[in-house]
DNA sequence: CCACCCTATGCAACGAGTTGCAATACCTGT
DNA sequence: ACAGGTATTGCAACTCGTTGCATAGGGTGG
């Protein structure tokens, strides 16, 4: 039931295309909620419908038409109530941990190798986060508002990382 | 698709009913992968069908009748393959991220209010697992098998935590 | 005995998300 | 002109998970 909203905050930042969004979606709001681009156009056209959000339609040189979308004043209405309503925590969700926990039940030298490929995974992860960290904010205390929620999300992502790569690394050195 | 082999892996450790098994995936297994009564039994139906698991009719004093679940060869066979299998790395996806994210946009203080209920319930959380690690796990090093694996994921349980505190800290402190 | 609660199993309907494919517009290379 | 590639939008079918409800056995309190 969030994906609306992340849109909403998406088209708050910046009016798009469907597919502009599906490209923003992998790369920063998607770090912590993805989605392919059906299911961004299924959602938008129920946005549109629920009078969340307008459409125009744009053309471009050299390119199909796009149809862009931003936010109405019920769509903020929507958002701004979102915001405020508590949610519940969510839960873990992690196939690996459950591979980790029933390796016992298989060949563990195999289970160790996926490991072992996750951690390498988040390393890359891990790197690309300090990599925007260092580009986009260079000097944090100077921020406020939108970027400071940014760069607060982003440094989540960053400690999220971090604790993989020390949890995956204790599991690899317990079962050296 | 791995719910059938958090089962076959909770099987495996004990065989049980399945509302046993709902009981179970609220404590230890559900920490990082939660499922409903309903959903585990609909899938027990199923592994049944393709012959993952047996059952057995258990009469039991003072209560209904119970159906005991037990992995059966091909489900081992089945549980061995998949835990060997590379698995792709999970995304987060967490709306409280995306509220943090899109908090300009709606009454800031309703916002910090929910990172407070989300903080609170995380240091329950952390508490909860700390209080097992102490009366389960007193002694770590001795660990090995299953034992140590689940020491390991309820590791993970707490890095996990301890990052979520962290985070959502220094969220309230840069908005204080 | 009746109302109520707990255990245990299960169905049906819905919503969210994924996968695979299709259609259209426009460009480039041969 | 035609083949192939990319951008853009979209449909259909499927799986996964949630929510609400149903059924049935058995206990307990008034």
């Amino acid at each position: 039931m969030a994906l609306e909203h992340a849109l909403l905050i998406a088209l708050r930042e910046q009016p798009a295309s469907g597919l502009e969004l599906a490209k923003r979606f992998e790369r920063s709001i998607g770090f912590f909620w993805s989605a392919t681009h059906q299911q961004i156009y299924r959602v938008l056209g129920r946005m549109d419908g629920d009078g969340w959000v307008g459409v125009t339609e744009v053309a471009q040189v050299g390119r199909p038409q796009k149809k862009v979308y931003a936010v109405t004043a019920l769509g903020e209405e929507a958002l701004a109530d979102w915001l405020g309503r508590p949610t519940h925590t969510d839960g873990l969700r992690s196939e690996l941990a459950l591979k980790m926990r029933g390796a016992s039940f298989g060949d563990r030298g195999a289970v160790l190798d996926v490991v072992r490929a996750h951690l390498a995974d988040h390393a890359v992860r891990l790197d690309h986060y300090r990599q925007l960290m260092k580009r986009d904010y260079p000097e944090p205390a100077a921020l406020s508002g939108l970027d400071l929620d940014h760069y607060l999300v982003l440094r989540g992502g960053i400690l999220t990382e971090e604790t993989w790569i020390a949890w995956l690394g204790e599991y690899l050195e317990a079962h050296a």
